[in-house]
DNA sequence: CTTCAAGGCCAA
DNA sequence: TTGGCCTTGAAG
């Protein structure tokens, strides 16, 4: 058990399993912006009001009880306990796990869970007092403000990290959930933040190392360094091994964007394939469909300075060293972007709000994985290399990650990284892979999945001919690709059982899109 | 007056 | 014992 905050001395000093309270982070109540899928964008004051899940057990939310946003049963069970001084033990190792089914089974790990996510011990009376109002109130006057506020600073921001073309993702995200909420209720954010003490000081540390050296400073006051904006082209050297860059034909929305790289093999060879002649364009070799294809990319160096910008803006409101909630931040922008890039996309936007949906449920995860991974196999430094274009620490990332049985995820990925880094994947096989794991005709129940097995096809038959054409040197190129979306797959469920498992714990940070996501297939 | 977070009640 | 619903009463 962590050591007891001293805040916990004055809140009830008498009660018999005081020894056993958590680290209550009585302090720390949400920095927890609620943004459901069905969140109306435009609207946020209809009825912003409890949207949201017990941090407990992850029901639905009645109200404010006892310092924090919960629902209606752990209110109820955290008066009984206390008022009638109840001592639990717990039949395991004390760390049962706490959700709406299972809340009953184990009393001992609920209190502390409650006391662990901040609820209060001193908000139950001891006199019994019904009705007026506590010390509280204006505590939660200033939660629901500054909820509000975190509402409308990540609405904000995803219309900032959205493409300059497209701005509304707000909408896109509204629609589409409009569709999934009739279908799927969705899980529960954490509304707190808890930090994890034995971590913090590592953390610290791999903030500080998450400093790009090289990088330029931007007079920014700490962590978050914004590179490889429009205007700093010449910062973002880390970058320049992505090849992210448009296609011959000269993308209008990425007029900054860096020379397009040498095919790895030399695009001569090309002429000897006669029969894929007449699909190609001429001047890169590169399928019209795949051309098509890179339209929908957003520009790189304005989305990697917007994510940066708004993991900068959000420095301040992460408790220092934070930085599991950091990465949270900076994966629920990603996937913005990813959803924005989708809405947008060829093939994908013609489809019905519903299969959207569903296919974004079904590939967010893997979209997340691959774009990650894709990175680290063109990134040669030291590092992890994010898409702000800062890099850190590599050894710190596998923290918790062991100690939930998933140490072997990192060894996962290292050797997926380099197999593609083997295979030379280049931007133009990143864009057809991400819609290949986007367009996935198997996802259940989809309206349109005769379409969406076409646009397989033709998306598969264009990258097996690019390949083809230029990397004739690397046999069965296209195969060797294909065969490692599966393991992006696996990557990315033991992914989300991570985040779920650190989300039950309370740990991640704020409502997310992220949470969303993850609580949309789970149902 | 209304609001809403306390405590209370009681069927399951 | 639980948890949904009810009653209370100070704050605004």
């Amino acid at each position: 058990m962590p050591m007891l905050p001293e805040q916990v001395d004055y809140l009830f000093p008498t009660h018999p399993a005081l020894e056993d309270y958590g680290d209550g982070p009585m302090d720390n109540i949400t920095k927890a912006p609620p943004l459901r899928m069905d969140f109306n964008f435009e609207q946020s004051e209809v009825k912003p009001e409890f949207d949201e899940f017990c941090p407990v057990c992850g029901d639905k939310v009645s109200g404010y009880h006892y310092g924090l946003l919960t629902c209606e049963s752990c209110k109820g069970f955290f008066k009984r306990t206390v008022q009638n001084k109840k001592v639990y033990t717990c039949i395991e190792n004390r760390n049962c796990l706490i959700d709406k089914t299972q809340r009953k089974r184990c009393p001992y790990c609920r209190f502390q869970k409650c006391l662990k996510v901040g609820m209060k011990l001193e908000a139950v009376r001891p006199d019994r007092m019904r009705g007026g109002r506590n010390k509280f109130g204006p505590m939660y006057k200033r939660d629901r403000a500054l909820k509000q506020q975190q509402r409308n600073r990540i609405i904000a921001s995803s219309r900032a990290v959205s493409a300059p073309g497209n701005p509304d993702i707000s909408m896109a995200i509204k629609n589409i959930q409009a569709a999934a909420s009739k279908s799927a209720p969705l899980y529960p954010p954490a509304a707190v933040v808890i930090r994890d003490p034995m971590m913090n000081n590592k953390q610290a540390s791999l903030m500080n190392l998450a400093q790009p050296t090289s990088l330029v400073h931007n007079g920014y006051p700490s962590g978050v360094v914004v590179t490889g904006g429009p205007v700093s082209s010449n910062n973002h050297h880390q970058m320049q091994p992505l090849n992210y860059t448009t296609s011959a034909m000269g993308h209008p929305q990425n007029p900054t964007s860096s020379p397009p790289p040498p095919p790895a093999a030399p695009p001569a060879s090309s002429s000897t394939s006669p029969l894929l002649h007449s699909v190609k364009s001429e001047p890169d070799q590169t399928p019209n469909l795949i051309l098509e294809l890179m339209r929908s990319e957003p520009d790189h160096s304005q989305l990697q300075a917007k994510v940066a910008a708004f993991l900068q803006s959000q420095m301040s409101l992460t408790p220092p060293g934070d930085f599991f909630s950091m990465i949270c931040k900076l994966a629920d922008q990603t996937l913005f972007s990813f959803v924005d890039w989708a809405r947008n996309s060829l093939y994908f936007k013609e489809l019905k709000v519903e299969d959207q949906m569903k296919l974004l449920q079904n590939s967010w995860s893997q979209l997340l994985v691959f774009d990650h991974l894709y990175r680290q196999s063109h990134h040669h430094g030291d590092g992890i290399l994010l898409i702000t274009g800062q890099t850190i620490d590599s050894t710190m990332l596998p923290i918790g990650l062991a100690a939930m049985g998933m140490g072997d995820l990192t060894d996962q990925m290292v050797r997926i990284i380099a197999r593609m880094r083997d295979l030379k994947i280049d931007h133009k096989e990143y864009v057809c892979l991400k819609f290949l794991i986007l367009l996935n005709p198997d996802v259940n129940t989809l309206q349109d999945k005769h379409i969406i097995d076409n646009c397989q096809d033709r998306i598969s038959g264009s990258l097996m001919d690019y390949t083809m054409t230029n990397y004739p040197g690397i046999n069965d190129k296209f195969g060797l690709m294909l065969r490692v979306l599966p393991e992006i797959r696996q990557v990315s469920q033991r992914g989300e059982q991570y985040l779920y498992s650190r989300h039950m714990e309370g740990e991640v940070p704020y409502n997310s899109l992220l949470m969303e996501m993850l609580h949309s297939k789970r149902k």
